[in-house]
DNA sequence: AGCACGCCGACT
DNA sequence: GTCGGCGTGCTC
């Protein structure tokens, strides 16, 4: 029997009994490069972007060419659609012939012309996605196809190039800045900084600025317009980062020869590089890339889609000549155009988000998922597939090497490592300079009264310490995971809290806004003169978020420069970058934000972080929160003392005895591993069962329950598979949709297999007024 | 998904 | 008498 946590061999497709199932043998496919055959009717199979799960027959045109893979417009209903040809056959099947319609235009057309058509590698990772997530394959196809990939033909681009020379166009930057004309000072800066003509398009979303600041600079000579040919346009533009080797240590020599040796062997293995926060990670992956790169192969990075910063980008783009870099901000064009290079040979190393893992290469030799646990690399909305199994499947199919990477793994890939599905590797040590931090656990359960500051805890230790730090001009970073100003706006009177009329969520209170907001559904009221139950007035604010935070340090250090990263500040383009800019320059003296500046940043001159409250997420019922806790809280720690100087982290809290907190004061994941591993085994939860979550939600909240309740009952009695519920999703109420989910654990890949097999189509259970939707793995349980 | 068909209740 | 709600079935 086989265990749950080794779903990572094909086992090929589901049985298929219908008339066009589909079901491809991809060998054969490759052998029918010569398409047409000279003489018969010719049929093709293709997958719409419908979920429906099957394909669609319709008759080859005379003359017309394609391929498995090609991708065609097919009429449909009395509409034009779009499609991939899945299969060639001879005849139409079962379908009759006087149904058959023709194929109105074939967009590649494959063979000797030239055109390209979709890796079999992706057709055939499509169908994997298709069966693993209970989605149809062109639901599939859709996630992995870039929206336009249609986009063609030669346009210009508007650029900005300088109209005076360099050194007045300093002297402008600081007239400018002088005169207070912030904005233009800034494009005109970017222009300077990118070193010629720059795509204004990028300048915008750099400075987050509108058109009119380069408008003016245009009138006034200082910037001039002009347009360039897109295929002229540079690719990678950002080499921040200089390309030198760094010399190995001795742990990341090893991870490189084992990862490497596996690379130059052409073998298919999957590799977890456990290794501590600045153990250089980064650095192994670009000398793997290196290895695969010299033997001609590709390779695919993917990152969490916050640390596609132009440094993180930098550093792989210095190194290799033939990057392509796919990044949410991409228009639709600019998306097709970097997909048509990849799928033309042209670009070989290719990094980008969740979705860059079906990047078009050939000849793929290496993945690498940084930062393995993010949960951003599972798909959010059908198909819910998870980035790491695609990539396992994919490097399967291709023969490939996989390096998951993280230095706070998840128990599923921990526990398929240590049980030898993967190769573990551990980097134990930072690299050169930096030394772990010192950690200091906070007890807010007795905290004193002068150490709450506008309701926000600063206890007298954490309070001390910015004062130093602030003394020795060093710089400070305090996180809370709350955004707004009070997660609860509450009546002393009667106790109760101003609910969304929405959802069942208590309204945060944001202060500069002066509104309250739900943050499930985004519903603002203005705020209550008095409490919506009671009528009673003198609503007060009970809790804290960043914007509370702020508010503290800003009263407590007022000669302090102090800037605040959330959703809320950072909701203009670019502005994420000017923050962490003036912060890299040391303009900035204390940085307060969510988990937004929890990640991936490396500032050396950062000694001192503070977690204001480490308790937020930890009570969330979700198997998952006290493992989100620890990352998170690890993460955070992560970020000190990264340069010469030595770090110490603050973490205040109320469970200073909880095992996710002290393991991550302690910066022991060992300890914490072994701590919830214990727990999901007695609990049954992953990596000891694999889960799915089915998801119901009605207005009518009886009709959500007992639709919970059905699924339930027709799931007894499988063996090695519990069905729980339904119980209220932890949002149970969301946009006046009440929401009701049964969790169905698998103890066994049998008992999996079945299951999926049972519920492939329970979301065809949907109906006006019932939404059902099929979570497999789930991330999350909100 | 999107759209047609067809079936029952409550209105000008 | 119709208008319109919604379940059912089909799309090559």
């Amino acid at each position: 029997m086989s265990r749950v946590g080794d779903v990572v061999h094909s086992d090929g497709t589901a049985g298929g009994e219908g008339e066009n199932e589909p079901e491809v043998d991809w060998d054969q496919a490759a052998e029918q490069e010569l398409w047409p055959a000279r003489s018969g009717p010719r049929f093709v199979d293709v997958a719409l972007k419908l979920p429906l799960k099957r394909l669609f027959t319709y008759a080859l045109p005379e003359g017309a060419c394609v391929q498995v893979g090609s991708r065609v417009r097919v009429p449909f209903r009395g509409k034009e659609m779009g499609g991939v040809v899945f299969a060639l056959r001879e005849d139409s099947g079962d379908v009759p012939p006087q149904k058959v319609r023709e194929i109105v235009k074939v967009l590649d057309e494959g063979g000797d012309g030239g055109g390209v058509v979709l890796p079999k590698s992706l057709l055939e990772l499509s169908e994997r996605m298709a069966h693993d997530y209970g989605c149809s394959i062109g639901e599939a196809l859709d996630a992995m196809l870039p929206a336009a990939a249609k986009a063609r033909g030669k346009k210009l681009i508007p650029h900005l190039d300088l109209g005076v020379p360099h050194e007045i166009a300093h002297e402008a930057v600081e007239k400018l800045e002088d005169q207070g004309h912030g904005e233009r000072a800034r494009v005109l800066r970017a222009v300077l900084e990118f070193g010629g003509p720059m795509p204004t398009l990028q300048a915008k979303r750099q400075t987050g600025t509108s058109d009119s600041p380069w408008k003016t600079l245009c009138k006034h000579g200082t910037l001039k317009r002009i347009d360039i040919p897109e295929d002229a346009e540079p690719l990678v533009p950002d080499l921040s980062e200089a390309a030198r080797d760094v010399q190995l240590n001795d742990a990341q020599e090893n991870a490189l020869d084992a990862i490497g040796g596996a690379v130059d062997r052409k073998e298919h293995e999957v590799f977890l590089l456990h290794g501590v926060t600045g153990s250089g990670k980064t650095e192994v992956y670009l000398q793997v890339l290196q290895r695969a790169r010299a033997l001609g192969r590709s390779a695919i990075v993917l990152v969490p889609e916050i640390s596609l910063t132009p440094q993180t980008v930098g550093r792989f783009a210095s190194r290799f000549e033939d990057v392509a870099v796919l990044h949410s901000g991409l228009t639709d064009a600019e998306r097709a155009k970097q997909w048509r290079r990849i799928l033309e040979g042209e670009a070989k190393v290719v990094i980008g988000a969740r979705s860059a893992l079906f990047a078009p290469v050939r000849d793929l030799g290496v993945i690498v998922i940084d930062e393995e646990h993010e949960t951003s690399f599972k798909q959010d909305s059908t198909p819910r597939y998870h980035a790491r199994e695609m990539a396992i499947h994919r490097a399967q199919i291709e023969n490939s090497v996989v390096v998951l990477g993280s230095a706070t793994p998840t128990l599923e890939s921990y526990g398929r490592a240590k049980r030898g599905v993967y190769k573990m590797i551990e980097l134990p040590e930072r690299a050169g300079a930096g030394t772990q931090p010192k950690v200091l656990l906070e007890d807010l359960k007795a905290i004193a009264k002068d150490e709450t500051i506008f309701g926000v805890p600063v206890t007298r230790t954490l309070r001390n310490m910015i004062q130093e730090r602030l003394q020795a001009k060093d710089q400070v970073i305090l996180f809370l995971n709350r955004r707004g100003y009070s997660p609860v706006l509450y009546c002393p009177t009667c106790g109760d809290s101003v609910q969304c009329e929405h959802c069942d969520v208590s309204m945060t209170w944001h202060d500069r806004k002066a509104r309250l907001v739900c943050h499930s559904c985004c519903h603002e009221i203005r705020r209550p003169e008095m409490c919506p139950s009671c009528e009673a007035p003198g609503l007060r604010e009970l809790g804290a978020g960043t914007e509370r935070v702020e508010q503290a340090i800003r009263m407590v250090f007022p000669d302090a420069i102090v800037a605040r990263m959330d959703a809320d500040t950072m909701s203009k383009r670019g502005a994420h970058e000017q923050v962490l800019q003036s912060f890299r320059r040391g303009h900035i003296d204390i940085l307060i934000g969510t988990q937004m500046i929890a990640k991936g940043l490396d500032f050396p001159d950062v000694t001192l972080v503070g977690v204001i409250s480490a308790d937020v997420g930890l009570f969330v019922p979700d198997f998952r929160a006290a493992e989100r806790t620890f990352q998170l809280l690890y993460q955070v720690a992560g970020r000190a003392g990264r340069g010469d100087k030595p770090g110490t982290v603050v973490i205040q809290t109320s469970c200073p005895d909880n095992y996710a907190v002290t393991a991550a004061a302690n910066i022991d994941y060992r300890s914490f591993v072994a701590q919830e591993l214990q727990n999901r085994r007695l609990t049954g939860y992953p990596p000891y069962a694999r889960v799915l979550r089915i998801l119901f939600e009605s207005k009518n909240e009886r009709e959500a329950k007992r639709a919970g309740e059905a699924l339930v009952g027709e799931l007894q009695g499988l063996e090695d598979a519990r069905p729980q519920g339904p119980a209220p999703a932890v949002m149970a109420r969301v946009k006046d949709r009440y929401r009701f989910h049964v969790l169905v654990k698998a103890f066994t890949q049998e008992a999996f297999d079945q299951l999926m097999e049972r519920l492939r189509d329970v979301e065809d259970r949907s109906t006006r007024s019932l939404r059902v939707l099929l979570d497999v793995d789930p991330v999350s349980l909100m």
